[in-house]
DNA sequence: GTACAATCTAGAGTAAACTCTAGGTCAAGT
DNA sequence: ACTTGACCTAGAGTTTACTCTAGATTGTAC
């Protein structure tokens, strides 16, 4: 099977612009049929897709262009690309590290609001005071 | 205690440049002596701190913007600002969740590299074939 | 046989978040 | 007095990753 670019576009919910651009960045390069047309193969799609995970884990397209050159050149650069993945994990798996350690300041912060906010509350409901600005 | 623009930038690592579009695009307003200058105080260190925890989580400048100026307007936006922060964590964990798929998927990817690529070691090892493209 | 829908290319435009330049002020050291 | 270095503003330039436009072509439906 294979499929024009609309749908191919379709499948993989990236726009015809984008699909042309990834192209131009050499990163998926379709067959052409005669009339010049784009002919995407069945194995496309999951090359698509994974250049969207490797975007979505912060890989930009210089890095993805390089494994794509190499994905190109066949088996001989498989320890190549596996060094790269190797590689990309470290950096993926240090960022969610960090990731974590913000959630979880965040939600010190929001359970600091949470008690500050009570705080008012309470002083409000006791009448002791008609002040908004009791919690600084 | 109070900081030029140069110290300032020095002790949170936010380039001059950057703490002057912060400033245009009022995340961080500080205030000026006699002279026009800008003098961030003790305090500020903190805001910039949480301003880059924010940013560092994927939160747009914009979105900051809106914080910002909810805490500008001081205690009664205290429901508000958790709100925000609440909302916030939400989107956090859950891209923290992706990326722990996305690390997942990339670890079986670079399984199945190394996998193919012992195969190819063993064969050539053991003179079964000569030629390099035995894995596919 | 003509309208239309999808495709093509080259190149311009956009948005976000900086980053830098030019030209000017001002206080401190020599 | 004068140079130097840090600071000021307004506005231009950069980078990344698209996104869109204009003008041409082509295959299909009426």
């Amino acid at each position: 099977m294979n499929y024009s670019i609309g749908d191919f576009s379709a499948i993989t919910g990236i726009s015809i612009y984008t699909l042309r651009y990834y192209e131009k960045e050499s990163l998926i390069i379709p067959a052409r049929k005669e009339n010049g047309r784009r002919s995407y193969a069945e194995s496309d799609i999951a090359w698509i897709q994974f250049i969207k995970r490797l975007k979505d884990t912060g890989m930009p397209i210089r890095e993805i262009q390089k494994y794509a050159k190499l994905r190109a050149q066949g088996v001989t650069t498989m320890a190549d690309r596996m060094e790269m993945l190797a590689r990309h994990r470290a950096v993926l798996k240090e960022e969610i590290g960090k990731l974590e350690e913000h959630l979880s300041n965040l939600d010190d912060k929001i359970t600091y609001y949470r008690t500050e906010i009570r705080k008012c509350t309470n002083l409000r409901e006791d009448r002791r005071t008609a002040e908004v600005s009791c919690c600084t």
